[in-house]
DNA sequence: TTTGTACTAAACCTTTTTGTTAATTAACCG
DNA sequence: CGGTTAATTAACAAAAAGGTTTAGTACAAA
């Protein structure tokens, strides 16, 4: 296999039932059983515990012992990751569209930037 | 095959070749063949085609055509669906340890909340 | 020591993903 | 027209993902 850690995080996102768990998770911890109960109706336990294990080995969560359960919770450190690796991209969503378009048209096009390394330039239109 | 939206975006995040064609695409407008250059000594021509497709269909870039060219862009709106997903993580990430795990005590504990909904409580230690 | 509970491991099956090569479409250009 | 460039489609193969059932481990409690 051999994985990057923002594949492996992004890959544990990618199934709306390991979300869920996390969702569950943000109220608190919780064994695993108290995790699968939701979704027994649609899938076994065995199902459940190996979503756990992707969520774990993705470093959203850490598992726990007490006795015969495995406390599950929330592991900060990969969601971290995730609002790092979205940073760069916030201005794509967050500002408005001509902001955006002037940016880009001045980055794409550094053919006198005249002094500054950003190149700002005015547009006619 | 049905899959919900998150799942489409994560799923197309979990790729290194497809974030860093996303990467890329932050300094602008790039064709098809453009974003393949990087990969070619790892992969086929066919092989960029569908990873455009897949993070095109996640909707976190929109293809368009002039002539025989597919000029692709970053489509701002997956991404906010990704950074609306992650907020309730935040403070599992953001805040102090101390901080998160009182705020959790007294979330899984509502015995008698005393009045606000967000029961701040004082703690010895 | 037996029984029950919580969870995991193993073996297996099916579907999806990710890549390949070869062929095809589409547009431009001389 | 014929040739070149840009990109996609098709058919296929290998590997990974996600589920199943059966069996096994670890601990608690009777």
């Amino acid at each position: 296999m051999e994985q990057d850690t923002l594949s492996k995080i992004f890959g544990a996102l990618a199934d709306p039932t390991r979300r869920a768990i996390l969702s569950r998770l943000t109220q608190g911890e919780a064994n695993v059983s108290d995790l699968a109960k939701p979704f027994l109706r649609d899938m076994s336990l065995p199902a459940v515990t190996k979503h756990l294990k992707v969520l774990e080995q993705a470093g959203l969560i850490t598992k726990g012992r007490d006795a015969q359960w495995r406390p599950c919770k929330l592991n900060g450190g990969s969601f971290a990751d995730v609002s790092a690796w979205l940073e760069p991209y916030r201005m794509f969503w967050e500002e408005s569209f001509d902001r955006l378009e002037d940016y880009l048209k001045a980055v794409t096009k550094p053919h006198a930037p005249k002094g500054t390394s950003h190149g700002q330039k005015k547009r006619s239109k």
